[in-house]
Formats: C-alpha cells, structure tokens, sequence
DNA sequence: GTGAAAGCGCTAACAA
DNA sequence: TTGTTAGCGCTTTCAC
C-alpha cells in the first residue's frame, strides 16, 4: 500500500483538464454542467477513488453534520438502546455520530461539553451528570441545540426527553398494593438525579393514597460503589447487602421495589437465601425490563422503558430545533408513557416462572 | 440568546490589533510571543469565549483526532463495555470518537467504511458485519489503519484484537466433561463469524480428546430472528424453542454449551418447564459471564470476556499504526486469554443458587 | 456551461 | 517578537 495521498477535487480537475469548480458542481449534481463533462468528471472521480472530504465540506458549509451524544454508562441496557436509536435515526437524516462517555464524572462531563463545542456539532443529545453542570448552558448559547436524555436539569430550561417515572411508579406501586402488599420499600441508587427523584415521588404518592404510612422512610438509598470496570450500571451485589440487612432486621416488608432491574437479582438472592419465596412471601417489582428479567424465576413484574420511542422523539426533537423551524421556542419537556410488565414476582400464589 | 457567531481567531485579533498568526501562537503556547501580548490575547480569548475550532484545525493539520468505531450492537454487553473502554482511551489520548451501528447490515457496514473514509479518521476499530465485507480494504489503502474487533477478517490480512474463543470453549467443554458430562451440544448463533467458528471447533477438539463421538453433528445452529428493536443481541426464546424440541426428542444431552449467556436463559426455562434440574440433571456453560448470569438459579457457569483488556490493546495497537511507529508491519492478530468461571450449572448434585 | 476568485478558521512557512 | 503569505479541500459568488 503506497500511503498515497487522498485524492481530491483538484487531483481530478488537473487529470481532466477542468476547473476545480466544474468538478465541484459535476460531481454534486447541480446543472449548469453539460452533461458530457458531468459524465467525464463522474468517470474519473470513480476511477481515481474519489472520496469527499466531509471535513473540509463542514467547514465552508458551517455544519458538522455531526449529532454529539454523551452518555454517562454504555452498558446500562437502557442506554445502549439510546445508542443505537439515535446512530440509526440520526443517520438517516446523514447525521454522523460523536459518542462521549462520562462515566458520571463532573469533570468528564464538563470536559465532554468542550468538546462538543470545538467540533461545533449541530446538535448535542445528553445524559447530564447530574449535581452541578451549568456548563452544559454553553450549547444553547452558542447556537447548538441540545436535548437533554433521561435526566431532567430544571436549572437550566433545556428540552428534554425522557420517561415518566413518576406515573410508571406510581402505577407499579399500586399494582403492588393491589397484590395485597401493605408494607412497602424502595430501593434506590444514591444519585442526585431526576429518574430517582421521580420515582420516589411516584412510589410515595401511591402509597399516600392507599393511607399506607409508616414510621421509617420507606425509600432506601443504596449505597453504590461504582465500578471502575464499568460492566454494570448497578451492582446488584449493593442492593444484595442491603436486601440482607431488611431480613436480617426482621421488620420485612410485603413488597420491595427497586429502581433498576439489576438490584432485583440482589434482592431476589438475599429473600431466597432467607427461605423466602418471592411473588408468594414478598413482592417485587423492578424498573427496566432488562433482557434477563422476563427469565428470572420467578419472572420480574418491571416497568418497561420505552428506550426506542425516547430516542426517536428526542432525534427528531433536535432535529427540529437544528432546523430551527421554531423560532426560540420555549424549552419542550416530554415524558414517555410505560408499560408495566406483570410477571409472577408480583403475583402471590403462584410464585413459579414467568 | 442571540445567535451570535462563534469567535475566532480573527476577532480576538480584530479586537486587539494584532495578526491572526500571533494569536493563533499565543494561545497554542508557542515561544515567539512575548509574554506581555500572551496576556493580553488569552484575556481576551476568555472574555469573549473563545472556542477553538477542530474542523478548521483537523483540515489544516490533516488529522481528525478522530477514531472511528464500527459496532454491530451495542446492546450487546460485550460491545457495551468495549464502546466504554475504547472512548475512555481514545479521549485519554484526545481523540474524539465516531460510533457507527451497523445492526448486522451488510449495506450498513458498507456505508460505514465509506463514512470513515470522508471523515478521514485517523483510525478505525471495527467489528466487521461477515460474509463479504471487501469494502473495509479501503481503509488501509486509504492510508487509514485498521484493527478488526472480536470478529477476524483472515481473507484482508488486517490487524485483529479478539477473544481466544478456541481455548476458552475447548477449556470450558472440558470442564464439563470433567463434570461427568458424555454427550454434549453446543447451542450456537446463525451467523458466520469467527467467535462461532472458533467456539465451535474448540468444542470439538474438546470432545475429541476426550473420546466422546455422536452420529448428529452436535453444534446446532439457533435460527436467529433479529430483533428490529435492537434491545437484544440475541434472543432466548429462539434457545428456548430449540432447547424444548431437544428435550422433546426424548435423547437429552447430559451437558449443553451456548455460545452465549441469553441463550442460556432460554435453556434454562426449556429444562426447568420439563421438570429437569441444571446443575443436576443437565450441565450448562455459556459465554459472556453477562451482569446477570452470577444471579441466575443456579448460578451459571460461563466464561468471562476480557473486554476492557480487549477494548485497550486494541485502541494502543491502533493508536501505534497511526503513529507509524511500525512501518508497515504484518497484520498482528492478537487473541487474548479467558477466564472460566465456574458456577453451580456445572457442579452436580448441588442445584441450588450460586 | 465554465472558470477565476474569494473565503470557511486555522497553522506553517517565510519575511521583516 | 511579529506580520504577511500561502494553503488545507471544498463551495459559492460572479464574471465570461
């Protein structure tokens, strides 16, 4: 392979004869060129392996064609399937896709909006570390759009696009009281950020209106050692300890919920470990429906995430505010509906798979 | 929030009289600039929030500090974890990343390397879609280099990180054996790539050592129905179903390997329904050691992937060819080393969790 | 229908 | 130490 330098619209020109700007306007289609030359160009581009320079293209057009999406942890399955919805749906407008990973670092993220703003990405979709981040007002202001992806920043009247944990639940709760659970918990990650206020929220308002009180605050926040090999989200082996430590204190609840999936499988091994039977002693009910739930036995009751519809719509949402068809509209915040999927955990009396 | 153009150089140097080309010195810290007029620029850089432009610079410089990463699903927990170690590194060495999904898409994954190509990346790390797949020389001759990811390529001679897929099943089967197990199947995803072609033939050489013949073939092929919602990378229920005709054809393996940890979940469900016990009745190995698998009743024996050593050795191989610290060397192919861990589906006489 | 010239924002020669 | 010139590869006036 002889590194050979790439070939571009001047290289063709000098072969043929013509003016740079021929080849241009040839090879893009536009009349004005006869179709003789047209077809000379369009032969010696092919020939020659002509590759357009997106770069130097962006760079007089003054857009990247570039969507910038920054995710705080690619192995939340939640996530990855926003990865994905958005590579996809963003390339079929002829978006090209720059992925940062924070990691949930304040700094990571702070550093992830710089660089954003150096690659002037038409537009931002991000999963903000929650806490600070005043940063991330720097997009809007200089003329980026950016759509704000599962976690709400009210600070900074941003669109946003994500879930309506709070409806979701308040709707799983009941469904639990409905199961004939009158002692209830949360188990949440210890996170400052919107998701969990949401469902707490949710979980609290559903056991109000079921008159259920109780002398403890029946939200938990689980104390989470983040792992440095960033394979989980969530360790369920936290939510284990601490599901250990409710049983061990014998006061047990009818029903456990948890915000995430993962703290299920902790909570399912610390009941089972004790003799107890889920679905028949307590009740769970999870948030995710990550691929493994549905084949737990017994299967998890768990809130299904809309992930595609909440990528697509916050895609399209951007896309929208990219091409600047609504003036400076004021900030769109949009919470997707879920659905509850009811499997044996939460179905006393049966208490075998699914 | 006025739309106000982005800043550059020539303002800062516009607003202070001075020449572009000082400023541009000035603010990469280059010596030739007194320190008194360095002041001064950088001050007024930040006062009017000066934002370097990449493109400008990537064109001029004539490299994008930009890597390119081809994913064929990134909810694959495997591809997950790579996605997170490779940005991490790449920013580490201040490259910027460019996710492209490909879904198994043989157009799709054409038109990635075509992307990568206008983008001009200074490198590419890729989990090529198989079958064809001759457009990714392209890369390498466009003077970009390359280095294929978990799926070997042996027909372009590329650089390769990968799993040692070969060994890890060859020891796993073998650890089944040991276990008592004399017929064996290995359940397998319909795709012709390598990780199946290697996983396969380990298998075999492992039941070979050991004496063990079968007049059917005993790898079997799970027809996979792609999910269009991406949300899987592969789905139980095809296991599942396969599992449930072997359980029905009456002569029932007493060990069975999957080529990956989901479809474990539907073996599980098929034996469990048909009053079998894994661990006791039925051995059952997998492939990923996926965040849930430890959780599973009994606990699965499966074998972990190093992906973060996977995601680093390939960003610093890829990051040496850029640097051409190598000439044009020989395509490395590098296959790293797995661990198997061993839970209770592969202890007999045992059955319960973990 | 085609070419010449200018410029996107930046850096790298070369002068002064 | 600083400014001038040139150019990265492309597109867009504006002449001809």
């Amino acid at each position: 392979m002889v590194e050979s330098r790439r070939v571009t619209l001047k290289d063709i020109a000098k072969s043929l004869g013509v003016s740079v700007n021929t080849v241009s306007r040839a090879l893009a289609d536009k009349d004005s060129v006869s179709e003789d030359t047209r077809a000379k160009i369009k032969a010696e581009a092919a020939r020659l392996g002509y590759v357009p320079n997106s770069m130097a293209r962006s760079l007089v057009l003054g857009s990247a064609m570039t969507l910038g999406l920054v995710i705080t942890n690619p192995s939340n399955p939640f996530y990855a399937q926003l990865i994905s919805t958005i590579e996809q749906r963003g390339r079929t407008h002829g978006y090209s896709l720059m992925l940062l990973v924070t990691e949930e670092s304040p700094e990571v993220d702070r550093k992830a909006a710089e660089t954003l703003l150096r690659w002037g990405v038409d537009g931002a979709l991000v999963v903000p570390v929650q806490g600070e981040g005043e940063h991330w007002a720097r997009l809007p202001e200089s003329g980026i759009p950016m759509v704000c992806l599962n976690r709400d920043f009210p600070a900074l009247d941003l669109d946003f696009v994500g879930v309506d944990y709070h409806h979701a639940s308040f709707q799983a709760t009941r469904h639990l009281i409905e199961g004939g659970a009158r002692s209830l918990c949360l188990l949440e990650e210890d996170l400052p950020i919107s998701p969990v206020a949401e469902r707490s929220a949710g979980f609290r308002k559903a056991l109000t209106e079921a008159g259920i009180t109780s002398s403890e605050d029946p939200v938990i926040s689980v104390p989470t050692r983040r792992r440095e090999s960033l394979a989980l989200p969530w360790e369920p082996a936290d939510a284990y300890r601490l599901a250990q430590d409710i049983v061990n204190r014998g006061d047990l609840p009818d029903a456990v919920m948890v915000g995430n999936d993962y703290f299920a499988l902790g909570v399912y091994r610390a009941l089972t470990e004790a003799g107890l039977r889920v679905g028949d002693d307590v009740l769970v009910g999870g948030f995710g429906d990550h691929p493994f739930s549905a084949y737990l036995s017994p299967g998890l009751t768990t809130v299904r995430l809309p992930a595609a519809e909440i990528g697509t719509a916050a895609v399209d949402l951007l896309l929208q505010r990219i091409r600047g068809n609504d003036g400076n509209a004021v900030a769109e915040k949009r919470r997707e509906r879920c659905e509850l999927v009811v499997r044996a955990s939460s179905r006393a009396s049966k208490g075998t798979t699914t």
